[in-house]
RNA sequence: UGCCCGAUAGUAUAAUGGUAGUACAUCAGAUUUUGGUUCUGACUGUCUAGGUUCGAAUCCUGGUCGGGCAACCA
């Protein structure tokens, strides 16, 4: 038998490569969110590569919050960002905060003064940034740049102990105005801001800048491999500068591209404007690309995972189909989804030659993909029946296999019926269609040889339970709202979220329960909604479609 | 007009100097008490021009195109 060789991503080689050199005898990773919005899809790619490169290597992950910002993360975030790890199915090995490194941050940035590798600025802002060139001209020296180190050593402990204003000074490196890499002309280490910190209080009035934490942090805790995603890889320059000037433990950056989706947009910075512009409801709306969003909607994490498994890591941009999202969905859950019935649009169906006062019980399969296995629930059958309005056609189309004068269908589990006709109101809108049943026929007992082509599902009208379903479709209408023009949010599909007020579901589903999976035969994968209705009804969220055949027939037309 | 990075079917991703393969999507067919699932088949690709080599997607040079970099954000 021939083995399969799976090949090795960019990082496998060099972590491969690492270990079989002895540069390292395991390897370390950490996933270092900022606690300053919810988790997305995109985090997620970033969460299996480090977690699963260490597994895969028997190494540890740290989880470690990058909070160095004040002024824009919250615990509330903090919150989520474990629990939607813990949901995705990952343990890190330690709870870490940047925040924990406050004061060795501070240490080191006394270091460097010492070294004179920094210094105090009293520029503004706008100076620095004036003075900072461009990046076809070198920048110009701050004033300030020669003081001396004494100078400099007790101006920035009495930045510490809060004796300026915020803007009113900083602390930079001393490197080189001239770099053709901006990061590099004496970059901020440190700055004022007088802010309350989720963690630390108000102990601290002086912040360091991500380049002057994340390395350094990534150093503490001995991180081998530091991943990261591609636009900071002009940073890593100065990520290595810090390290080598302040001579501790060498992690090393590498930097992939991130995931880009179709029909959605993946920046925190645009997902949070969703959010607090009310274009969705909350983080967790279905409709979100976050992972709360999709665990509400019904997505398993194991089809994320799949996800990112199967999307690889390179470093090109990429945009990714979403139709490969719901691909691993639909593949995960066709596996494990319980059969129901339901009805989302409802027209009456009459078995005229059927008993008015009769009801049979039927066994309905509850999932046929795991045969033998799954076991059967009941389901009630009576004269008068709720059927999907479109599964009637006045007039049979070319290629139609449901209900229409004159044709047979089979009801799911029960009898093969034909149509005889429907009563219609005034207006000549359908209001009821008819039909007749074929004695011999039931599910199980069938030995008529008839054959039909078409099966349709149904719910006993005095037996149904009614429901909310809500239908949603992609967020937006482009494929890539993010490059094109004007606002993003000109883009938004008005139609991602529809509403069924009407619904039936099958008397089984009373119990359900939001983690439940289950797939309303031919209509799609569905889950009850976390959150109860207004009116006490069944809110039951469509996960994702069922591949519809029909659908793309009908569209040839 | 500076620096850094990248370019393989529609979208992703392999091939590590030696037959361009896989998945999703698309199309066609078989099976089916879900127009689902499953199965079979088809389609479509190495950005470009040179060079090195017996041989180049792969190495070298030029070009083209795309992305990133001038926050007291991360």
């Amino acid at each position: 038998m021939m083995i399969e060789e799976k090949s090795l991503n960019f990082l496998e080689e060099i972590i491969e490569e690492d270990l079989k050199s002895g540069k390292y005898t395991s390897i370390h990773t950490r996933f270092p969110p900022e606690p300053n919005g919810y988790l997305h899809i995109g985090h997620a790619k970033s969460i299996c590569l480090n977690f699963g490169l260490a597994d895969k290597y028997g190494g540890k992950t740290n989880l470690r919050f990058d909070d160095t910002n004040p002024v824009t993360e919250e615990t509330e975030y903090v919150d989520s960002i474990k629990a939607d790890l813990h949901w995705l199915g990952f343990d890190w090995e330690e709870e870490r905060y940047a925040s924990d490194y406050f004061s060795q941050l501070y240490d080191f940035a006394v270091r460097l003064i010492k070294k004179g590798l920094a210094y105090v600025d009293d520029s503004s802002a706008d100076e620095i940034a004036a003075n900072k060139g461009t990046p076809t001209e070198a920048g110009t020296e701050s004033p300030c740049r020669n003081r001396s180190v004494e100078e400099n050593l007790s101006l920035f402990a009495e930045m510490r102990a809060g004796k300026f204003q915020d803007g009113e000074k900083v602390l930079r490196a001393k490197i080189d105005l001239t770099s053709p890499n901006m990061h590099m002309r004496d970059p901020i280490m440190y700055r004022i801001r007088h802010a309350h910190h989720h963690r630390t209080g108000d102990e601290w009035c002086i912040y360091p800048m991500y380049d002057f934490a994340h390395g350094q942090s990534d150093s503490i805790e001995t991180i081998t491999h530091s991943i990261c995603t591609l636009e900071f890889e002009v940073h890593r320059p100065l990520y290595n500068w810090y390290i080598e000037q302040l001579d501790i433990f060498p992690s090393h950056q590498y930097e992939f591209a991130r995931l880009n989706m179709t029909y959605t947009v993946m920046s925190k910075r645009k997902l949070l404007q969703l959010v607090n512009e009310n274009f969705v409801d909350g983080w967790d709306d279905p409709r979100m690309p976050t992972l709360s969003g999709m665990r509400r909607r019904g997505y398993r994490p194991v089809a994320i995972r799949n996800f990112c498994d199967r999307i690889g890591v390179q470093r090109r941009e990429n945009i990714i189909d979403v139709g490969l999202l719901e691909f691993c969905v639909r593949e995960d859950l066709n596996q494990i989804a319980l059969r129901r019935m339901a009805v989302l649009d409802p027209i009456k169906l009459v078995v005229t030659n059927y008993p008015e006062d009769k009801i049979e019980i039927v066994a309905g399969e509850n999932n046929p993909e795991a045969p033998g296995q799954g076991g059967f629930r009941e389901i009630p059958f009576s004269r008068e029946l709720w059927i999907e309005a479109e599964d009637y056609m006045e007039v049979a189309a070319k290629k139609w296999f449901r209900l229409a004068p004159g044709n047979k269908v089979r009801l799911k589990n029960a009898y093969i019926v034909e149509c005889t006709g429907s009563k219609k109101d005034a207006s000549g809108k359908v209001t009821e269609v008819h039909c007749t049943y074929i004695e011999g026929t039931r599910s199980g007992q069938d030995n008529s040889g008839l054959s039909v082509k078409g099966t349709i599902h149904w719910i006993s009208v005095a037996h149904a339970i009614p429901a909310e379903v809500r239908l949603y479709d992609r967020l937006f209408q482009v494929e890539n709202p993010s490059i094109e023009e004007g606002d993003f949010k000109e883009y938004i599909n008005p139609d991602s979220l529809q509403i069924l007020h009407n619904a039936w579901v099958e008397p089984s589903l009373q119990t359900a329960l939001p983690e439940d999976h289950y797939q309303f035969i031919r209509k799609g994968y569905f889950s009850l909604d976390a959150y109860k209705s207004a009116d006490g009804k069944l809110v039951f969220n469509r996960t994702v479609t069922l591949k519809d055949a029909w659908a793309k027939e009908a569209k040839k037309k």
